[in-house]
Order: structure tokens, then C-alpha cells, then sequence
DNA sequence: CCATCTTTGTGCACGCGTTCACAAAGACAT
DNA sequence: ATGTCTTTGTGAACGCGTGCACAAAGATGG
């Protein structure tokens, strides 16, 4: 998904699909889960469904890692935790570094989940002087003025975005050119990074209006039912000043499933 | 949609595809932007590039909606604001209860982002008897005895888990119980719901392991780079008016559970 | 060893999403 | 009106992801 599109699939023969990593982490939480209460081996019916996912999607994810399984018995917890571990990378260690630590970046220095899988704080980072030195989860908070020393002399590859909105591109600049290879970022804005930089964003308030389409489509429903066959709906327009045609030109009633 | 497939087409709400409904509050973001700096009208090229995508996606995704654009000219921008406002169903006011006010969820109280769009934030639940009365950015914290009577009174319909792992479920059984329909879950666990329930997580974890992902992997490139460069392929492509290519930051970091 | 039973691994079909490419639509000038 | 120029809206092709269904593999029991 990132690289290589007009090309062979040259990454693609040795390359796992983008929506099987994605699954990974759910799989090997379900496991971890599994390893910690001392179950030797699970189904892909049973580790599926402690995942949330289906069988068959779980048993095609595995069988691009590789002959995993045993026939008639199912998945080794330990050997497939190791596995997925290291196709993940979570074999070695990631420092991170936080860059903006106000509440959302409090509360991410201050989550375990972090040091649970591969995952080190490397450092804080903040550009408000008055945080400088005081400790947030035990760190001491760091000038961003040093955000290029702390990159390298850490061997950070891996950066976190909790800075407002407008401060977002210019802290990815220079955590891109400090050395920086993947971000992820909280900010509500669109990134723009260089090639071979991968970019993952979290966005609070995309989701609940996603939410919220679902939400209103569901209540929508049992007002349909009612008023099915009236077509033409009153837009009532805010501020607009153009005058424009209707919505639902040539919108069939039913869509054809 | 999550699962159980239903003798009706979930997927496809109103012939809007799920993708299309991801992109939406994107486009609305960028337009607001716009909006607010006066800009009358838009081409699909130059909001596409304000929201990270490529503009035959987004002309595709606004023809779901209809028809709201002018040949020749582009589109007018508050005109689609309000459309997409009101295809999100952001016209309405959805009040919103976060239940675990800890680090996590007291920073997600205090976020400006709620209020912008049409969410509001009804009421903080916590288990905890300590927190209750307790002030967190202006609301005092409820404690979660109430929390029936909070969502039946306030009409909440959407609801935010931020507790511990192992408290996710019972609340979210409660929360659908109590009539909430829709759930954004910051817990690293997997939810069940009854059909008809909307669930949508935030997983820092899971994010940081696929960047952790294709870290290794790119730094598995450049060790067999030195020998096999023919593999490197500079993706040059010609007639691209883009320059500093936004490569993939647009995949969400969101998936639907 | 053979039979049976369980569960994996995967070939295959299908639907969704993305992208290209272009005709049609409208603005604007003459 | 007519022509040119810009940009939308969409048909069509393609690739990816998903889920079904089943043969193969191995365990287990006799
Ligand atoms: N709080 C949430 O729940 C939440 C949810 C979703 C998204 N977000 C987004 O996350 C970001 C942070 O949210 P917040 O609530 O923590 O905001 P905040 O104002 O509490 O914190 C922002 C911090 O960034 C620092 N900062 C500003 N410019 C900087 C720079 N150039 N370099 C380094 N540090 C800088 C500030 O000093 C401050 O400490 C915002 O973009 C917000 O929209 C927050
Ligand atoms: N902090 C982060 O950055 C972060 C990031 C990703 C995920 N998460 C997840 O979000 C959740 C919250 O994280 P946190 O750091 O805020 O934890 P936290 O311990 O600071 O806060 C949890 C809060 O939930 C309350 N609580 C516990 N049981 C409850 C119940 N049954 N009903 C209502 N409230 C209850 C607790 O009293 C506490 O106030 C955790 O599941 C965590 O894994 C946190």
C-alpha cells in the first residue's frame, strides 16, 4: 500500500498484505492473552473469535507468515506469539519520541501499553519553555530545540504527534530531517511527508462524525419506513447564497443492491 | 456491520460506500478551511490536495452525494460544507458520555475538537467515588451508579470507553443497555455488541506495531539494497503535477470493529 | 496398518475500492 | 452563436480483500 504501484509486485510476492498487519496486533494481543493463561495450542476458530475476526480470514492471514499450523490440532500460543513478534519487528527495541506534551501527550507518556510490546519513551519534547525539566511518567520534559540531538543520539525512528493542529507539519519537518521514518500523528491535519516516510494518523473527531453518519442513518430508518415515497426534500439552506438544483436529480427510490 | 450478515444491505447506507463516508469528514475539514478564509469555490484538484487524496477519489465520492459541482469552475464551497455537514448528520447536536476519566480520558474531555463539529460532551462517568463531583475541564464527573439514568436522560446515543482493558466490556454492556447505539473504544480489547450497535476503536498500540512493521522492513531494504539494486526502482513518474508527494499518510488509523 | 476425525492451508469467485481516461457540461470570450 | 477552455461526473478496467468450500495433512483410535 505504501510503495510500488505502478510496478511488479515486487514487494508484493514476499510482502504481506497491508490488511493482514493490520490484523497482526489484534492476533497477537488474543494470544498473549492465551500464553498468559497458559493455553499450549488454539484453533483458528477459537483464537478468531477471541480477535473478533473470521476463521478463514485468520487462517489466510497466518498462511502468508508461513506452515504455522498443525493439522487436526491448531496453533502453537508460544511459537505463533514468537512469530508474529518478529514479523512485526517487536523482537527489537523502538525508542519514541513524544513531541508536544500537553494533555493528549501527557496521557500517552503516561500509557503502559507503550513499554508492554517493544516500545521505549525515548524522550518528551515540548516547545513551551516553562515545561522544560519537570517531569511527566517519570521523563523530564526536553526543549524542542534538541530535537534533532535527541533523534540521533537516541536512534529514533519513530515519532509521535500530539502538538495543536498548526504546529503538525513544521514538527514533521524536522523530525523527518532529523531522521525520522515513521510518524503518527494525533494532530487534525494532513501530513505531507517525503517518500519512504509512512505517516499514521489518529483522529478523534473523524470517527465520531463517522459515528454519527451511522447514528443518523439509524434513526433515519424508522422515519423512512414512514414517508418512503416522498421524493423531494426542502433543502433548507444556511448562508448559502448560490442558487443551486435539488439534491436526488436521478437518485432511483430503491438503489439497486 | 461488524458481524452477522443481515438479510439488508448494511453496508451500502444510501449507496454511499463506507470508504466514501471515511473520506467525508476530510473533505469537510479542508472545506472548513476554506471556508474561513473566504474562498468562494474550489477545484476537485486543489481540495483533493488539501485533503491528502487524489481528486478523481473525491469527485467519485461527492457523486454519491449528487451533483453539487459547476463545469468549468469547481465547486462552491460553502454549499458543500453544509451538504456534507448535513450527509454526516452534523446538523444535530449529539451529546456524547465519556465513561473513565483518567489520564486518557480526561484529556479527550478537555479537547476543543468535540465542540467544533456538532458533538457535546453530556456528561464524565467514572467508577471511581473519588473523582465523583471532581471537576474535569468545567463538567463534573458522575459517578458510573448513574450511568443509566445519565444516557436515558441526556438521550446520548454515542459513548466513549476510556477504562481499563478489563472494564471495557461490562461497560459497554451497560452503555448498550442503557440505549447507546454507537461507541468509540479506546480500550485494547475487543467489544461484543448486538446487532445494531456501531463500534470503532482507537488503538495506539496497534498503530505503533504496523509503523514498527514496515520500520524493519525498510531497514531490511537498505541492507539488500547494497547488492540488489535493481529492487530500488526511483518511481519516477512522469505528468504528475504533485511534487512533494503525500505517499500513504492517508490510510486510517481507525478501523471499524 | 487402516479408518476416521479434526483442522489447516488455499484455490476460487465475488464484491468493493481505486484509478484512468474521456465525453459532456458549463463558463467565458469574440 | 460559435468556439475554446476548464473542470466535472462517470464508465470501465483493474487490483485487493474477503469468505466459501474442500482437499490434504496429520492426529487419534482400533
Ligand atoms: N486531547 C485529545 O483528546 C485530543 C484528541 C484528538 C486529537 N487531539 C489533538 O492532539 C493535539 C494535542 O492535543 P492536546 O489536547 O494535548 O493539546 P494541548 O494544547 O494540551 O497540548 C499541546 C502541546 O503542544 C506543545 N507545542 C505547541 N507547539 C509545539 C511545537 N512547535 N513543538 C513542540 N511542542 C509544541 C504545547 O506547548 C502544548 O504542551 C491537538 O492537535 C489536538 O487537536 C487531541
Ligand atoms: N493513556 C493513553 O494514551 C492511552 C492510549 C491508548 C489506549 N489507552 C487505553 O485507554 C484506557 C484508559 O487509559 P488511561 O491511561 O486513561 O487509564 P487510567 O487508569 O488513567 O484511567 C482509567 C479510568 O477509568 C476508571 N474506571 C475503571 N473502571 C471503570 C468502570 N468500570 N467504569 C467507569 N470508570 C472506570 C478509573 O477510575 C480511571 O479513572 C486504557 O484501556 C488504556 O489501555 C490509553
Amino acid at each position: 500500500m505504501a510503495t510500488g504501484r505502478t510496478h511488479r509486485p515486487a514487494t508484493r510476492s514476499r510482502g504481506i498484505p497491508e490488511a493482514t498487519v493490520a490484523r497482526l496486533p489484534l492476533y497477537l494481543r488474543a494470544l498473549t492473552g492465551l500464553s498468559e493463561r497458559s493455553v499450549p495450542t488454539v484453533s483458528s476458530e477459537e483464537l478468531a473469535a477471541a480477535a473478533g475476526v473470521n476463521s478463514a480470514k485468520l487462517r489466510k492471514d497466518f498462511s502468508y507468515l508461513g506452515s504455522y499450523g498443525t493439522r487436526g490440532v491448531g496453533y502453537d500460543v508460544e511459537y505463533l506469539v514468537y512469530q508474529i513478534s518478529r514479523e512485526l519487528g517487536l523482537t527489537q527495541d523502538w525508542p519514541v519520541v513524544i513531541v508536544g506534551i500537553g494533555n493528549l501527550g501527557a496521557a500517552l507518556a503516561n500509557y503502559g501499553g507503550f513499554a508492554s510490546r517493544g516500545f521505549r519513551v525515548a524522550a518528551l519534547i515540548d516547545a513551551d519553555p516553562a515545561m522544560a525539566g519537570k517531569p511527566v511518567a517519570g521523563i523530564p520534559v526536553q526543549h524542542s530545540d534538541d530535537l534533532e540531538k535527541i533523534i540521533s543520539e537516541n536512534g529514533v525512528s519513530i515519532g509521535v504527534i500530539a502538538t495543536p493542529a498548526g504546529a503538525a507539519q513544521p514538527v514533521c519537518d524536522r523530525l523527518v530531517a532529523a531522521g525520522v521514518t515513521s510518524i503518527l500523528n494525533f494532530a487534525p491535519t494532513v501530513l505531507s511527508v517525503p517518500e519512504g516516510v509512512d505517516v499514521r494518523k489518529v483522529d478523534l473527531s473523524i470517527e465520531l462524525q463517522i459515528l454519527a453518519f451511522h447514528e443518523q442513518r439509524k434513526a433515519g430508518e424508522d422515519a423512512a419506513a414512514a414517508e418512503a415515497a416522498d421524493v423531494v426534500a426542502p433543502v433548507v439552506r444556511g448562508g448559502a447564497a448560490v442558487d443551486r438544483k435539488g439534491p436526488d436529480g436521478d437518485m432511483p427510490a430503491v438503489m439497486p443492491a
